[in-house]
DNA sequence: TCCAAATATATCGTGATACGATAGAAAATT
DNA sequence: AATTTTCTATCGTATCACGATATATTTGGA
């Protein structure tokens, strides 16, 4: 049962470490959200919603599923979002259930400012996240080859 | 102004396709720590006690900064560890403000439980998340460069 | 020594988030 | 035409994180 072994400390370290830089990174994001005025969660949206393939429709749905989150979580984003003037829920026209959400102008001035403010960091702690990260997936093929 | 120009649609669903791995990676995590019957942040915690380096005392200050919240909030987690007999609360004995935190032996089985699965998800997905990091940082480069 | 300042933990009230359960409207299917 | 499915919305609840505030202990100066 060699599934059920324990980790080794230097395994759980890194684990740890990996997830610090994970949660150093969105504490980051989280403060310069709140500093632009929204909630973190929101900027994700906002960048879900303006990274999306330009096939794709913005529904509802669409942007939840991208978000892994229920749609009815992602029906009170965008709530404080359209309360915030960030972004705008347009009616769908073809079929009447679906609503496709838009950024509007003070949305994109929001997440352009945030966007590279995030860009400029993840150059600074980026390589350490990969570092973190190798360092677990290395642990890890040591231990499946012994 | 430079710093104030626009990123280009490719930098935006970089920037998003980043995001979306490690929110990806992070719904993995809540799913899998509610199936063993705690909070993904209650997990947090319990790597970031476990995953100390050993000369560090456990207080609960110390956990609350290296999992970047306030001290309170991180006694707030705490409570509801304790309450789900995960980890437990050893007053200082030098410094009698102290409270030291220990994961139970319970604790310490769901949290070993909880690693394996991680490892085994980083195996799976964390080529894709350093990918579209790269994909970040090498937009960032041809961006400065030019 | 004694007392103010600093430190460590805890409590209370609030807001954002996410969920399950449920509902209603529109489209698709039978 | 009636049923089922799909899409969005609402309601109540729990976790989480915070600011403001409180209490106990330790530290550092007068």
């Amino acid at each position: 049962m060699e599934a059920d072994n324990d980790l080794s400390y230097d395994q759980y370290r890194d684990l740890a470490e990996f997830r610090r830089q994970i949660r150093q990174f969105l504490y980051f994001s989280e403060v310069t959200a709140k500093e632009h005025g929204i909630e973190a969660q929101q900027h994700q949206l906002l960048l879900a919603v303006h990274g999306l393939p330009e096939e794709t429709k913005p529904t509802i749905r669409e942007i939840a599923s991208r978000l892994f989150i229920q749609h009815h979580s992602a029906v009170e984003l965008i709530d404080r979002l359209e309360k915030a003037g960030a972004i705008a829920r347009h009616p769908g026209t073809q079929d009447k259930r679906e609503v496709w959400v838009r950024l509007t102008p003070a949305g994109r001035a929001i997440l352009r400012k945030l966007a590279l403010t995030h860009r400029t960091e993840l150059e600074r702690s980026g390589p350490e996240l990969a570092k973190a990260l190798n360092s677990v997936l290395r642990q890890s093929r040591r231990t499946a080859a012994s």
